[in-house]
DNA sequence: AGCTTATACAAGGAAATACTAATATGTTTC
DNA sequence: GAAACATATTAGTATTTCCTTGTATAAGCT
């Protein structure tokens, strides 16, 4: 397994105020960009958050529907969140169903968490 | 509290495949996009990781060195991170000392816990 | 086979983003 | 108060993003 970290510039000299930071790990940032950018738009999350709502697998015919841009949008978008691991989808008959994996669940239970609590 | 919601427009007609599906708390929605955007990006990420890491508080000067990018653009971040409610400011002297703040340390927490257990 | 429906892919453009450079503000030190 | 340092702000720009339109693929129907 490669571990990878980003170089940490201030290594060697510490001044008055700098200490030098533990490193970030690469590839754990590469996921985590992947999975954050993914969820972090308008048009994304809101279909993350209906195939998280539906028990069941969602197709895309309903998230159309729902969201406001065209077919192909909506398409890409899915594609972005299941390049991401944030979804997966089976196909059945000329249908695709869309549903959360336990990453998506897990980050839009904390989120929740997060707002019902504080703040 | 509002309780305003996204619209959804496939509300009515149930079509062949096309279940209505739960609509989106929108204030939630504006919460969370605010927090996944500020954190979805290369250069505010790492900050985010380094000031995670830190037990003490950080200050801008280690991370200007830690970044690659300009002074400017370390203080821009930073001060997306803070509107996110992602980290909070002290002022010391002439330095300027940032911490997590509790959304920050559960995210990534839960970020790293979904890439240790599967995939 | 041809038509319709469901979804994906490709190319282009408008808008948002994230940087740099320059300047401003505030703090310490002399 | 002036110089030096730490950080913030502004303005401009290059890149990236996200959507639209148009086209392709694939399945179901007649």
């Amino acid at each position: 397994m490669v571990q990878d970290t980003v170089a940490d510039g201030a290594t060697g000299d510490a001044d008055a105020c700098c200490t030098p930071l533990g490193d970030v790990d690469a590839d754990a940032m590469a996921i985590d960009l992947q999975v954050l950018s993914a969820m972090g738009n308008d048009t994304r999350y809101e279909l993350l958050r209906r195939i998280a709502n539906a028990d069941d697998g969602v197709c895309v015919c309903d998230l159309e529907a729902a969201v406001g841009v065209s077919q192909s949008a909506v398409s890409q978008a899915l594609s972005r969140l299941y390049a991401a691991g944030l979804v997966t989808r089976r196909k059945e008959g000329s249908w695709r169903y869309y549903e959360p994996t336990e990453t998506t669940v897990a980050l839009l239970e904390t989120l929740d968490d997060l707002r019902g609590t504080h703040e």
